[in-house]
DNA sequence: ACGCCCCCTAAGCGCTTGCTCAGGTTCGGG
DNA sequence: CCCGAACCTGAGCAAGCGCTTAGGGGGCGT
């Protein structure tokens, strides 16, 4: 599955047709410049259509952003979930976890970067609501390293600034990822991977799996 | 010392002391605004200034984030070159780069903010300027890990790789360090410290030191 | 005492911004 | 054939933007 199909899917249930253009387009435009430096005009102009036509599906500019980043941590955060609630050893687990949640992060890192790094140019509203599933995100995080510890399996003094720098290994990702580069999603998601068990004092070998 | 006293510290040398003032009121709005968020009239309002004050002592807005940008990454290669060129084993060295580096995104991080995140509000030559002394951070990193390589201290298959999720570990800590934490940055820069040695493959326990 | 230069402000110019609104087009159901 | 609902556009408003300009005040050397 290329990056372009996966684009489209990840707002395949955003109706009617043009609403989902103007979103796309929104995260393209967002991811580039930063939600400051664009303008609605830019939006609606990569969307095929006129400044006003936005204001149908959209009541703000901010709201077309706290749309992107709700739907990107809700996808986010049910990796993790996922990863956590699945069958394996805590380390398999956790390969896992990391894997997918880079390897989500290399491949959309457009609409990734816009999650991340745009938070700040959300209302306080949305701002909380948002906050309330990152903390989510770092939850699930941590009760795959608890289970690791729990069963002696890893080695980690600290186990809530482990979790917090294994999230920032893996978010940070989004910030520097190219399509150009010559990683592959795959492969920079294997190498966090592996990084990230050693980070947890964890001495067996890479797990493979998904 | 403070991280007030650093703040001022930080700046030391640019005068006059108007556009000291300026630089320092714009490094504060950029980090918590953005760049594109943040208006003349308030850098120099906080700077006790009018709008106009500003043009005499730079000439556009975006000269400001250059130069913030600048010093930035020049103390930021300092912290890293000093620790590549110091004495001692790989070990010693990475763990030292690794704390002084950390701990310089956590007491400054209004000023890293800037420095790491609005790299792409900056003009094209001046972000091709940026760009080089970027490359040579990533440089000084990469040279403290094939040190510890060729001495046989480290186990590190992709050391391009490696040394890129490193520096993204550290860097990261900028976007997370809140000052109204627990946590002081002697504690996160010796707790990555370890985990960076970690990464590495050092089967060593974690070396004192600056 | 005087002229000079540096530093600053008040006012505002030209432009772009987010957003609005009256009006037009398209299309399925009766 | 017509109606109403859904969708979209052209034109434009008020506000805010980066930046400029004309001019004033204060401290310096002479």
């Amino acid at each position: 599955m290329g990056a372009e199909a996966q684009r489209t899917e990840e707002w395949a249930d955003v109706t009617p047709d043009a609403a989902r253009r103007l979103l796309t387009a929104a995260v393209q435009a967002f991811a580039e410049r930063g939600y400051h430096a664009t303008t609605t005009r830019d939006i609606a102009g990569r969307a095929g259509m006129s400044p006003a036509a936005l204001y149908i599906h959209y009541r703000t500019k901010e709201e077309l952003l706290f749309r992107i980043s709700s739907v990107g941590h809700r996808l986010a955060l049910d990796i993790l979930r996922q990863a956590r609630d699945g069958a394996g050893t805590p380390a398999e687990r956790l390969a896992a976890a990391v894997r997918r949640f880079v390897r989500w992060h290399a491949e959309h890192h457009t609409t990734a970067r816009v999650v991340q790094y745009e938070l700040g140019a959300l209302g306080e509203e949305h701002y909380a609501e948002i906050l309330g599933m990152r903390r989510d995100t770092d939850a699930a995080v941590r009760a795959i390293i608890e289970d690791g510890v729990a069963a002696g399996d890893f080695d980690v003094p600290d186990v809530r600034g482990t979790t917090l720098a294994v999230l920032s290994l893996c978010i940070d990702v989004a910030r520097w990822f190219n399509v150009e580069g010559k990683r592959t999603p795959d492969e920079v998601g294997e190498l966090h991977a592996g990084l990230v068990l050693r980070m947890v004092g964890y001495d067996g070998t890479l797990p493979t799996g998904v």
